[in-house]
DNA sequence: TGGAGAGATCGACGGCTATCGATGGAATGG
DNA sequence: CCATTCCATCGATAGCCGTCGATCTCTCCA
């Protein structure tokens, strides 16, 4: 086997392709951030292994975080498209968005 | 069909169960926060597309940032342990890194 | 041996974000 | 009609992060 770098000489640097359209990354980037964090990562976990939607007030009282702080972070997920909301008389119920991008869902297949 | 949302009362929310173990979730999210930028999830596309190492000057000239900035970028990739780093001369080459979760291998086949 | 180029690190700065307490609005029940 | 409960929003604060210019180290070559 040869060696792996390629030739190369002083002061000539040739930027290489970008193999993935501006908008893409946006994108991917936006729901990668909706997930970078580890209070938000298992609110998704435990969304896609519910069957029925999840009130709020079950995640406010299994994190040790304050309601604000958890409903933070459900309006970032909805912000991104992961998560829908639907209100019942005083509750709001989560659950995954039905709607999600087919790269989204495999994204979340690995993940949770 | 049955309404979607289970039965509660007042004042009892009962926390539901964590489905990822703590140590997983934050693993997880040192990949994501690592990929949870633009920049830095072109250059793992354009790692991942590339059969040879990438100098890293070739970013430099691909990206408009600063030589710092693409040098703290590339320093992140490599510390989220994504990329693998060997110098040639005055040359510094990445590629993707060899030794990768298979979690964070199918992250990326998703991904770019 | 000294100059020049490549790349990492340092220090600083501005903006974003996670967190909280306090407040406001909506629905429920007495 | 009022108290209570749930939840979203607001305002403030501390810490993190992306970015840059300056600097340092290392390698190569004349």
């Amino acid at each position: 086997m040869k060696s792996a770098v390629p030739d190369r000489v002083k002061g000539v640097c040739s930027p290489p392709a970008m193999p993935m359209a501006l908008a893409k990354v946006d994108q991917s980037v936006e729901v990668l951030k909706a997930l970078a964090d580890p209070t938000r990562l298992q609110m998704v976990g435990i969304l896609k292994r519910s069957a029925e939607p999840v009130c709020i007030c079950d995640f406010t009282a299994a994190f040790d975080l304050s309601q604000p702080t958890i409903s933070h972070h459900m309006a970032k997920l909805r912000e991104a498209g992961l998560v829908d909301v639907s209100k019942a008389g005083i509750w709001a119920y989560y659950r995954l968005a039905s709607r999600l991008e087919p790269k989204t869902r495999a994204l979340l297949d690995v993940l949770v």
